[in-house]
DNA sequence: AACGTATTTTAGATCGATCTAAATTCTGTC
DNA sequence: GACAGAATTTAGATCGATCTAAAATACGTT
């Protein structure tokens, strides 16, 4: 190298006074042609525009949202990205915000409200025009008041907070739950068994209400409810206590894919088969439902469609803010596959 | 409700100014306290404090941008955040650039340049402070460039665009290829195939490299390889193509989990046994790998890993964006399974 | 050519923070 | 109590856009 100091050249992005310098024009006509108002001339819209090209100027929203108000941006809060369920979700949300022109905050609260909250504030700093949250575990209501009270557009999904009455996404989980009983019913089972999740959350909660007044209405006793899993290797362990129980079940409806497959495992190792033995009964149908041996039977939920439903009534709320909240349930489809 | 017209109460968010006039100062001694001055007096910082929590004063991060040139954001765009590799790695950053203080806005580029292009163009707007790009198939050199000439700090993650010295953090596939071809030869294995990745990235044309290489200094011959997938059932397709193929191979090195995972499937449905009559290794070592059956042997990649250096590498670099381009590798492990 | 109307363009204030340079207040000393 | 020097506070300009209200220009009639 040549020079040892060789300054930074600091070189600024250009702005609108460079194009306004450059097309012979006042800042706010460029203003006015890059908001394509009609108001402006052909001939000089023409020039500004070659202008813009020349100068290589790039738009500078944080300067424009200090007068309009608004960001183009939308923050988006998943417990965990590492689910393929919230993957997909968010592949959803995306896919719509690309053709609306607005970009995404992602953040995972791990299931913890602190950061979550931390996340909040952030995104707030930043002026977000709405925020689709799938609340942490163990959120307070008092947020989603204090979101309220700031105005700010929230779309819940999959968790929603208790008591208050908000905007809401979410597979149709109880609508699910009467699918894959009425099934395992007409199947000829009579001691069914719900693996519920691990974790407190309305979508769990929702799950074992479902359950039990499912079994109730069929007639098949108050039904069995297993200790929670949040893991492929914690379902196993479930699943095995329960086997050796008094009265093991003949199926069991489990909270998620993932924990039916971790079942399916340990039915496995125990020489035992699955859908034979025991049949075993998924939820959200991830990818590897369909390729795992022997396939898993499971209820889909339909993530992309959570997500772009969710990404368009935030969209709508945004546009009108004091409209009548909306519950929007994705209807779930039973796939019966080996087990 | 009583009144019909509710006229919205259009509450824009406290500002400095508000903030100042509660706690009796002026703006600027308010902003000092902000930003944790030393300059300020104990009893004014503590006045101010207070003020702040009682006008419920949010910091105006877009403001302060104008003024400071950064904004606290950082890019981040992969092909597919569907793909559990990315997901994990997705949570890798999330982590650092939490615990940093930072937003991330995540988009996907569905291996198409120019929704990564525009996606490009909106977080330039929005005014970045970095970039982690895993480039879409088939981006231009030039886009490097061009960044570079923006004076954009970006990190480039696997993928890399050809040409261009620039900081680059990546699974080491290399030396995760000569790992998997090192043990099969040891095993016994002289006919190896390596089925690659039907897109044309930088990071597949390396492991064919590498493969080719390996297999050479075995003194193992050309070396056979299949077309490329991108799916489970593509990989199925090729493996079914392969195996009637004149010379068969013993065994197949896969892109990644999923296609070798494909082909276990498809060897299965032919009455074949993995890792017997073909063995089979994957890359990543995703969740699913370790609870297939057979359980997969493959090439672990620590997604999250990769994460966590490409995010303090990026924030190295926006601290100093003149210093030289690095290039981390992330050694893999072969983790031997069963098939 | 003069006039009224319609079409374009613009000057200057403004959004909410930070920064600079200067003003003010506080200390300790003599 | 006056003064130098340190510690604290502040007025006002500024970042890059948008907005308002007014100015400049063009156009069609008579």
């Amino acid at each position: 190298m040549n020079s040892e100091l060789s300054p930074v050249a600091e070189r600024r992005d250009a702005t609108l006074k460079e194009v306004a310098a450059e097309a012979g024009v006042s800042r706010a006509t460029v203003s006015l042609v890059l908001r394509q108002s009609p108001l402006v001339a052909a001939a000089t819209r023409e020039r500004v525009e070659s202008a813009i090209l020349t100068v290589g100027y790039v738009y500078n929203r944080g300067a424009a949202r200090l007068r309009t108000g608004t960001s183009g941006t939308i923050g988006l809060i998943v417990p965990e990205i590492t689910n393929p369920f919230y993957a997909e979700l968010t592949a959803g949300i995306d896919e719509v915000l690309d053709v609306e022109g607005r970009l995404t905050y992602l953040a995972t609260s791990n299931d913890r409200p602190e950061r979550q909250e931390r996340f909040i504030r952030r995104i707030r700093e930043q002026g977000v025009d709405g925020i689709i949250l799938s609340a942490a575990e163990g959120s307070s209501p008092w947020l989603l008041r204090q979101l309220r009270e700031w105005r700010v557009p929230v779309v819940q999904i999959l968790r929603s907070i208790a008591g208050i009455d908000a905007d809401f996404v979410s597979p149709d989980f109880s609508r699910g739950t009467w699918a894959a009983i009425d099934h395992l019913v007409a199947a000829g089972h009579r001691h069914i068994a719900l693996m519920p999740s691990a974790k407190n959350t309305s979508a769990a909660r929702e799950r074992i209400d479902t359950f039990l007044s499912a079994l109730r209405h069929h007639g098949l006793g108050p039904g069995m409810v297993t200790p929670g899993a949040s893991s492929r290797s914690e379902a196993a362990d479930r699943i095995g206590e329960t086997l050796i129980s008094a009265s093991p079940p003949s199926a069991v409806l489990c909270h998620n894919d993932l924990l039916a497959l971790g079942v399916i495992a340990e039915l496995r190792r125990r020489g035992m088969t699955p859908g034979r033995d025991l049949s075993v009964i998924g939820f959200d149908d991830i990818p590897e439902a369909a390729s795992s041996v022997p396939a898993l039977t499971t209820v889909a939920t339909l993530p992309v469609e959570v997500g772009i439903q969710a990404a368009r009534l935030l969209l709508r709320r945004i546009a009108m803010p004091d409209g009548a909240p909306e519950r929007i349930l994705i209807a779930p489809r039973l796939i019966l596959r080996e087990t």
